[in-house]
DNA sequence: TTCATTTGATAACAAATGTTATCGTCGGCT
DNA sequence: AGCCGACGATAACATTTGTTATCAAATGAA
């Protein structure tokens, strides 16, 4: 599974075939939380098949923060960065399979790696990306309406709209599931 | 000025008048733009004295994002690292004494650093923490009402209270100025 | 000082969004 | 097949927040 990544870094074979030894499968339900709330994130995640939500909870309610699918990693970056609680939650919607490795073994590798500065600097190009990322969607709840941020979901993420039910949907938009459908019917009716 | 922070860097005393040398002073007045947006971020900022605020244009209102006082640094973080537009805009809300260093020197001097890992690590660190914060922010624009912003601010940067007009204050916590109005109001009158 | 500009408060009304309740549909399970 | 629970739509009403307008106080410049 992760040989589709194999040319993208400069090791050897017998490198390369220790590196992702390192890497664990996981196969899961759907709903299987992969990480607790105010767990310390060790593990960091690459998705074979399936889907992760990230979110938290906000006096009772779901919030959603991220959608992740085949092909992306995942971690609490936070967490999993400087062994602090995880402020969210990691949780599969859909059955999936996963590959993991632990932060040790991470933390092994990178040090080993260090006089490949190339792929040292590229992972943690890869870490602010993922925060650009991140900050990207909490601007767009400052600059944009519900409505727009939903038009831009539509726009840049449709896979979203196609595999996750729409109460995370609205969760993810910082919406209720009611104002959703609103917001649905209306730009229905408005063409 | 920069000496308070001589003892927080590993280096001998030429280099560090060396690397010191690259910075220069800069005297401005009030409102004062130091980045326009779109513009490439090429120097990085640490305030003496004043103020600077950080926003963007958004339908033609002010959306400020953070604020900073003295002794912080202070660069349009993803574009000052990509060499990508600005987004953002910064200027002095007071008339403020800034010290800067460009883009090349800086990255001079960090790869002339590379040897000091401590170093490097160090100013990597200093940008995720930036971020985190940053994050944090707009986090609160998800968590938590507008009154609860407030208090928050209250709570953890009273400066900002004290040295920053009331309309940017409202534009930072996302809310008309007769909302905030509005919100101080009744958290006076709930007393 | 005097005048203009900036800043902040308040009221009245409008628009956006949340809450609660109800209903219909669909899919999985026994 | 029949049932149940999850999901989504909609209506009615409540709450929050924005908008526009007006006024008062503070500030700064001539």
């Amino acid at each position: 599974m992760l040989d589709q990544f194999r040319n993208k870094f400069p090791l050897n074979d017998s490198k390369w075939i220790e590196y992702t030894n390192h890497f664990n499968r996981l196969e899961v339900a759907a709903k299987t939380i992969l990480l607790e709330e105010g767990e310390i994130s060790k593990k960091l995640f690459i998705i074979e098949e399936g889907c992760i939500r990230v979110w938290f909870n906000n006096n009772g309610k779901d919030l959603t923060t991220q959608f992740f699918f085949e092909n992306q990693s995942v971690a609490s970056i936070e967490s999993f960065m400087k062994k602090i609680p995880s402020p969210v939650v990691m949780e599969t919607i859909e059955p999936s399979v996963i590959w993991w490795i632990s932060k040790n073994d991470l933390d092994k590798i990178l040090e080993e790696i260090k006089e490949i500065p190339e792929l040292r600097d590229r992972f943690i190009n890869m870490l602010f990306e993922r925060t650009f990322d991140y900050m990207k969607h909490f601007v767009s709840f400052i600059k944009d309406s519900p409505t727009q941020r939903y038009l831009n979901l539509i726009e840049e993420r449709p896979q979203v709209l196609q595999r996750v039910p729409q109460h995370y949907i609205a969760s993810y938009l910082g919406v209720s599931t009611v104002h959703l459908s609103r917001i649905k019917s209306q730009l229905l009716h408005a063409k």
